[in-house]
DNA sequence: ATGATTGGTTAACATTAGTTAAATAATGTT
DNA sequence: AACATTATTTAACTAATGTTAACCAATCAT
């Protein structure tokens, strides 16, 4: 299970901020909205948050200000700012003050989320799992295309590699058939469905060794790996 | 010790692009210029660089098109984009060609230093050390083109050690093969590709008296240096 | 129920990779 | 230069991987 990355925002223009707050939830970063300086700060030292979005004119501690006592006692959560001016000398300011990005008002909040994602790309902390994963009985390690139960260690082609990981990362939910073709196959042809049905063929077969795993169909929609634990 | 940031800038405004790889050169940035998207590529290929500026319209091959080739063999040097226009559509595009950061002209130089700096600050390592290096048990310094462990020393070809340094850059993650090709062999003909497999070989025999390194192929793709430590 | 569509399985086939050895090219030594 | 040594490429064969085909079973729509 991937773990959210939390996001403080510190807005003090309640339309702005609310519509921003609802937005970052939807696109499943829950997000915490504060509208001062003060209470930003009492918010970031009680909670837990790995990502920072301060609005710079912010009443009884502006954003800037407030970045430069976080980053005091913390170098790595990243911060993006957010202002109405788009003066140059404030920009610059803005990144000394530790800032990873800067945003001028007006925004898309596609925009904003976009730059989100790459910051967080980068961030070292990506939550983004990469193994290795219990599966029921098995360990599955994507990175070295290793299969292992107590009995025996199987090595996974590419694309039983491939195809594992996207039923793993929806374990207990479907993997749509046409999300994982275009996926790993790059197009969701009639032959590319095919092959990815003998795919999962063999997949069962190497999962048969513990009976609690399946791998079910749901006609016309796709495959759902079925973990019990 | 980090050796310096090498910078690819492709721009074809002549203007604009002397004076921003002057300007950056001045901030202690080796920065190269190339004024079209297939010399971008090119230069790209046969240099070691570790941050992209380029330009959206450029000739032959505009920037998100050579982002995304790019972004095909490299998952991990960093991009910024920069463009004349300032539509919404474009800069998530460019986000989505797997870019960091974009920038709207017209912009300070003083900014685009500022953006550079703060991509580089979370980019981790630069990883363009020359060594020695720890793989496993063994000690490899591509400068000497030895690999030592406990028991001896080998010394590899050229061929062996240029293969072995770009899986090392590359490791825990897939070196493509044909971006191997091109930049050992110099092109990604059928016979270097049966070369590159005999090299492979000659490797993993090297590598074998350390069962946790692995040398695996993903297929079709290329090779992949595993490293648990 | 019937036919149409979708999925399951196995096997044949095509492509890509692994290995070894021989042939060629490059380098060093006398 | 001639020879010896080493490195690299080419070739041939084998193995692994992925795709297509064929046939059958399950599910769905009417």
């Amino acid at each position: 299970m991937t773990k959210k990355t939390k996001i403080l925002l510190v807005e003090d223009d309640p339309n702005l901020g609310l519509l921003l707050s609802e937005y970052l939830r939807a696109k499943d970063f829950p997000t915490t909205l504060k509208t001062d300086g003060v209470q930003g700060y009492d918010e970031y030292i009680r909670g837990d948050y790995n990502f920072l979005i301060l609005d710079v004119m912010v009443p009884l501690k502006d954003g800037f200000t407030l970045a430069k006592e976080i980053r005091e006692i913390d170098e790595k959560t990243p911060i993006l700012f957010l202002t109405a001016k788009s003066m140059n000398a404030d920009k610059l300011e803005g990144f000394k003050s530790g800032a990873d990005d800067y945003m001028t008002k007006p925004f898309s909040m596609e925009e904003l989320l976009a730059r989100v994602n790459a910051i967080l790309k980068r961030s070292g902390q990506n939550n983004d799992e990469k193994g290795p994963f219990k599966i029921g009985k098995f360990t599955f390690d994507p990175g070295s295309h290793s299969l292992v139960n107590n009995e025996k260690s199987i090595k996974l082609t590419t694309k039983e590699n491939d195809l594992l990981f996207l039923l793993y990362k929806n374990k207990n939910a479907i993997l749509d058939r046409n999300f994982a073709l275009k996926k790993i196959w790059g197009d969701d042809s009639y032959f590319n469905g095919r092959s990815m049905d003998v795919y999962i063929t063999k997949l069962r077969k190497h999962l048969k060794a513990d009976p609690d795993i399946e791998i079910i169909n749901e006609h016309g929609k796709g495959f759902k790996l079925i973990l019990a634990s």
